[in-house]
DNA sequence: TTATAAACGGAGGACTATACTCCGTTTAAT
DNA sequence: ATTAAACGGAGTATAGTCCTCCGTTTATAA
């Protein structure tokens, strides 16, 4: 493989991502070249129709996550602090494009990262709640979910930096809320949890 | 005006402001029309241009978010039980909305719903700090993003229930993690607060 | 340096979605 | 019962998206 080709690729893929996450949903494929700065025919080219671009970007922010994950529980010294620079790194990521390519793809056959990055979240969390820093009650659904959040841009025309800056000031005190006894006395839980079974089996 | 007509509007208004926060942008004329249950005509007759229906839809959800304001104001018992409750109220009420409106409209001349609305969330906020409820620093224009936060949809295939209670379960979080003092010891913050003079200024 | 296979870019045609109008029909209100 | 107001949806123009084709450029190795 030609070196401009794997650099394009890249390119590609890392677009792919951005519009999704962006949009929400299907990315137009000339807004995926326009962004990466390819033409229209080199998209093609490296990938033939949109389940393999979907596909790569599924697989992309996962090897990502999964790397970030295994670094935060090897080099942090507490379950807290890992689990909470996971999650950063993981928005950072783009972690949560995996949650909304998932429904758009026909065949979810990337067995290896799937588990590994379920694997890596759930250690991270029972490691968070063992020293305290998240309640018993606290899921890997629910941290798959908080990364599908602050993933998303607010759409309302903010600069990459702010957009960025606002996302991890957020996360910081959501992770914040996770810990296991409520402080405040006028705090009471209001909405049961959601079966969300299927989104946790995809993250 | 006729009832019917009356009525229309009212449905053309709220189906935009559905569609405002799906797609984080424009609505398109049709789906706004279909989601209202009316003909495409009359969402023209109502609204000739993009810009009088966005106007309509950022008054809408302003309006919704005072009136919660100033009931959680007037009967709750606490500052944190006042706030929270009208966060929660006002990712109900769409108030993410005028936050995506904002950007795209020429005019801006709606002072009344736009000083009214501020003023309610100072107090709230002044409020919810004077009870220990969120720390020092946080600001109006913290509380006004995480509402644009919760209100966007994960865009993962979840129904409306499933949407709304997660929203409703990680503001909840984040809610707990506004009080004063940290509780977690490997707690630090990482990202400066960035300038959002403009969009405070917006809700 | 030069040869060449590999990769590239972008114009262009088919197709789909969206914007907006026109006009015959229905309905609220007197 | 009358009628002015409001309605619905088909229909046309326009814009955006998909995808292919082919002439040009570039990485790589002889």
């Amino acid at each position: 493989m030609r070196a401009d080709a794997r650099r394009n690729r890249r390119s590609i893929v890392n677009a792919a991502v951005e519009v999704v996450l962006e949009v929400g949903g299907e990315p137009s494929r000339d807004t995926v070249a326009e962004r990466a700065g390819v033409g229209i025919a080199t998209l093609y080219r490296h990938f033939p129709d949109q389940q393999r671009l979907l596909h790569a970007v599924a697989v992309e922010v996962l090897d990502r996550a999964i790397a970030e994950g295994r670094a935060a529980l090897e080099e942090e010294t507490s379950g807290g602090r890992a689990l909470r620079r996971y999650l950063h790194a993981a928005i950072d990521a783009g972690l949560g494009a995996v949650n909304i390519v998932y429904p758009l793809l026909d065949d979810h056959d990337w067995p290896e990262q799937r588990d590994a990055a379920s694997g890596v979240l759930e250690r991270l969390v029972a490691a968070a709640i063992d020293d305290g820093a998240a309640g018993e009650e606290v899921t890997a659904t629910d941290i798959a979910l908080a990364a599908i959040r602050f993933c998303r841009p607010l759409a309302i025309g903010l600069t990459a930096d702010d957009e960025r800056a606002i996302a991890h000031q957020q996360l910081d005190r959501y992770f914040d809320g996770l810990a296991a006894q409520r402080r405040q006395p006028d705090t009471q839980p209001r909405h049961l949890p959601v079966d969300t079974s299927r989104t946790r089996s995809s993250a």
